[in-house]
DNA sequence: ACGTCGTTGTCAACAGCGTTGACAACAGCC
DNA sequence: GGCTGTTGTCAACGCTGTTGACAACGACGT
């Protein structure tokens, strides 16, 4: 065998491909060394262990999340509102990933820009430190995790994804009146459009509460 | 040795205590084997697999999302925010149960009573039922979502997670001002108290804009 | 061109994981 | 008492991530 040359651009690369094509589970140091061509343990000149790679993976898919933003005077909402949009696709892109990747412990310089970015606007709204450090938190974690939820069934092709919704609503639709009247009565609009839409509606009200704390 | 007599109640008992003490990553099937007094295969006999044995856990847990809620007059806030904490509670103290969540639909009873419980609050509030299933939504994704999220740090134990907590707000004031000093700003306010601290203030916003969409 | 040195792919092996199949001890029943 | 089904025991399989010794490679100074 011939000794093939890697790098950890390449090896991300490959592991990226794996992802998209076989999903989180196919992804093992052996399966990736037999995709590179070389011996499984090649990668570990690279990377410390799978969770460095793994940290890799994310930052390349973060890269796009603040690249050309609109001005400041787009206005604020306008930008925080277009930075969750594209960290959330960015996170959907690869469905398998978006829950392989734990958001905790990396902070790679692109999660940094992330940071920067949404604290930047929150100022530009006159919101002070200590508020925009917990408005960063809030909408961080609803964009997260609501991305790793539906990470899920955007897996699945976007006809199948509105027939599993459809099937949800008739599970809600069909549960006893008696016992669960409410869930009976908002049943038909359970699960209707998007996730997409429905993370933009949660983002939107979660904005107006934290540029209005309290209704005020 | 003598044979000790299992069942899956006593099964179900110990992982939960493992699980709370020494976290998920400690619950293995010989670890659950040696506390429970037996060979770890004998748990073999009492659930086809380990994924069986932690759907048996995650019904436990969500069945204390919707015991012994407070009556109605404690008000519909106060009663929305009590079972997103117990809710975010139980996911947290297996984080594998955010995954099971997210394929929703032929689950158990205990998920029905959290849904109607919400839609019911949703309804004293006033809020239309088209309007309270969007509000639903809203309310469980960031829930479940922020859950998913936190559910990596809460694994590793309080004081590993407190060090963890101190060391990246170090990170964030030791980044280079000039590049990101909105960042370096916020510095001393991120990540301050607890992740749970954090998910209550994020839910209280998020029902500020529902209630009051638009700041109205 | 030669020897040297650090880098990097190769290989065998380790510990740990979930799980399986054969066996044996037990409980309940006729 | 003897049979039958249940359940704990034990050895082992295949898989995982990871490590340490070894060897092939590229780049370097002379």
């Amino acid at each position: 065998m011939s000794r093939v040359a890697l790098s950890r651009n390449s090896i991300v690369d490959t592991t990226l491909r794996i992802i998209e094509t076989s999903g989180t589970e196919a992804l093992t140091m052996r399966s990736l060394g037999q995709a590179l061509g070389t011996d499984p343990t090649a990668v570990y000149r690279h990377f410390r262990d799978k969770a460095e790679l793994l940290r890799a993976v994310s930052d390349r898919l973060l890269g796009t999340v603040t690249s050309d933003l609109p001005p400041d005077d787009a206005g604020w909402r306008a930008i925080v509102i277009d930075v969750c949009k594209r960290l959330r696709a960015a996170l959907l892109s690869q469905p398998q990933l978006a829950r392989a990747v734990q958001f905790a412990p990396p902070l790679q310089p692109t999660e940094f820009s992330i940071t920067e970015t949404l604290l930047r606007q929150f100022r530009l709204a006159g919101i002070a430190p200590a508020h925009a450090a917990m408005a960063y938190h809030s909408v961080i974690e609803l964009t997260v995790g609501s991305a790793t939820i539906d990470a899920a069934l955007h897996s699945l092709g976007p006809t199948e994804r509105s027939q599993q919704y459809f099937r949800w609503r008739a599970v809600y639709a069909a549960v006893d009146p008696v016992v669960y009247p409410d869930t009976v009565a908002a049943a038909p609009h359970l699960y209707r459009g998007t996730a997409d839409d429905r993370f933009v509606h949660a983002l939107d009200r979660l904005l107006d509460g934290l540029e209005h704390p309290g209704g005020a």
